[in-house]
DNA sequence: CGGTATCCCGGTGGATACTG
DNA sequence: CAGTATCCACCGGGATACCG
């Protein structure tokens, strides 16, 4: 029989799906940026170049692991630049990208509408775990 | 020895930051909305009200398990309402509340940023990743 | 048709220790 | 000070099977 299972079909589509979700700028971008410290990261970075030590302090919680993560992974989509300066110690500069720096107004623009609604929200979970069981 | 360690400070200060991150409205809604269908399901709904079957053909590659638990969550926050009309078989309608179309506008920027954006990050990413390993 | 319950895998991200 | 290397716990999310 030629004919497909509902099975097969469904794999197919989401093999479609996955190479579509997979060029889907949006995506792309949440990924990185979506990160549990890039936007924070970004916002720090906002106000001008921070060294490494800088931004754990101001980051306060991150691990170095994952700011040093972070930091490449910004790098790595050209939203920051890393500055390395040849000494003892040696030191390490980041700073926004223009490209980062164009990331910023969206940034606020998302943190602007969560800290308007926030309350909403808070409110809309607690009406909802609230709910009637039945 | 009332001096506390530098572990003991560390745990501490997570701590306090925990509390300051879980208090945090950006990343409060981004555990909602940055999930990987959220963002697609509230676009998908921007349009008008939606059917659960509706939806999990527009969005082509979601589970049903993903797509009723992303569900839950916008409604829970209070971005989505559903709809039961009890006939058999149930009919159950999803859309977005007054709260969640003031998120969509938002959603639309990031979207525009990223599809504006996406070439040079991807070339950034290209020359990041053919960069000298020395 | 819409939803729930399990099981399971992989990625994220935290702790810790070590290098230059 | 900045970064790398492990190890590991947790959770998002996919597959599957079953309910109303």
């Amino acid at each position: 029989m030629t004919t497909r299972t509902a099975e097969q079909r469904r794999t197919e589509e989401r093999t479609v799906y996955d190479a579509f979700m997979a060029a889907c700028p949006t995506r792309q971008v949440m990924a990185t940026v979506g990160g549990k410290w890039a936007g924070l990261l970004v916002n720090a970075l906002a106000a001008g170049p921070r060294r490494h030590g800088e931004l754990r302090a101001v980051i306060a919680g991150v691990s170095q692991k994952m700011l040093t993560q972070t930091l490449r992974e910004l790098e790595r989509d050209g939203l920051v630049e890393r500055t390395v300066t040849p000494q003892v110690p040696v030191r390490v500069d980041y700073e926004l990208t223009p490209l980062g720096r164009t990331l910023v107004p969206v940034l606020r623009a998302l943190k602007d509408w969560s800290e308007t609604h926030i309350e909403e929200i808070l409110d809309a979970r607690s009406r909802f775990d609230a709910a009637p069981p039945g």
